[in-house]
DNA sequence: CTACAAGTTCAAGCCAACTTGAAGTCAAGG
DNA sequence: CCTTGACTTCAAGTTGGCTTGAACTTGTAG
């Protein structure tokens, strides 16, 4: 088992294409060294890297968000478990958060559309005291004033 | 009131923004009747049908998926309340799906990144039986086997 | 009648996150 | 040496969900 590992046998260890970790090099998720022919060669450790890279698209983090996240991992050190530990912290927060507003979406579908009073304007659950208003138009309450949702 | 909205006040109601909704008009999701100028006239019940859409691209629907649910309101009449429910129960379903990966992988966060066993091969929440493997590499049993994360 | 806001169509642009293609280099087996 | 496959860079293409711009028409207030 080779110290390094070429970009293939990180692409297939990883499930991550090959292009997508040249890609994400270029943003500066993950780093190489090179050998003398100009290959790449990767630690071990950017497999746990790409790993994280996986999860945190999943829970719906972008690429500059997730390399603003990474660069607080030490830079002169491997990455202790604290180290992984601090970052996932603050993400359990962003999952609960998705996970209310799917609550709220699943609530509105059951009790708002299911009921037939879909409505934007007047439904109590778009819009519990009126308070919605204020944020414009649409389904605030439900929808959790999402960033660019239908055309911001 | 008049019984007819013109595209901006559909806009301004819905929170939509027009060009959106000529987007969807031009996709089939929602129909108008023209003025005799050419300018759109909608009826009423057309904020209804935008309010699920923009419900169900939060859910995280394609608006091709969501040509295909809305095809199944009958044409020839207005929806009633159990033509929307029914609609809405089966993606209850799919926001429950949903809810359990985020679960899945706030677990993975906590018990996996946050130990510092996160490895794309042996961690046993990523690969609890060695069944994902069959799946392709990658952390299939948090992921959850998604359409086309990470390049397909 | 004159502005000006609001509407129209059509084509093109934008963004993220990649993929694909072209054209070339490198590594390993026979 | 030759072939084959894995690698390189760079530019351009793809997909989804729109937005923007150009060029033009309609509706309305003064």
């Amino acid at each position: 088992m080779a110290p390094l590992l070429t970009i293939g046998e990180v692409a297939k260890r990883s499930g991550v294409a090959a292009s997508a970790l040249r890609y994400y090099e270029e943003l500066g998720l993950i780093g190489s060294q090179r050998a003398g022919s100009g290959h790449r060669r990767y630690p071990r450790a950017v497999l746990r890297r790409v790993a994280f890279i996986v999860f945190a698209r999943r829970i719906g983090l972008s690429l500059e968000e997730i390399g603003t996240e990474l660069s607080r991992l030490p830079p002169d050190r491997a990455p202790t478990r604290d180290d992984w530990s601090l970052l996932s912290r603050a993400w359990t927060a962003r999952i609960d958060e998705r996970i209310d507003e799917l609550h709220r979406l699943r609530a509105g579908l059951t009790e708002c559309i299911g009921c037939g009073c879909l409505s934007l304007e007047r439904c109590r659950l778009a819009n519990p005291m009126d308070r919605a208003a204020a944020l414009g138009p649409g389904p605030r309450h439900w929808i959790g004033d999402p960033p660019r949702a239908a055309g911001g």
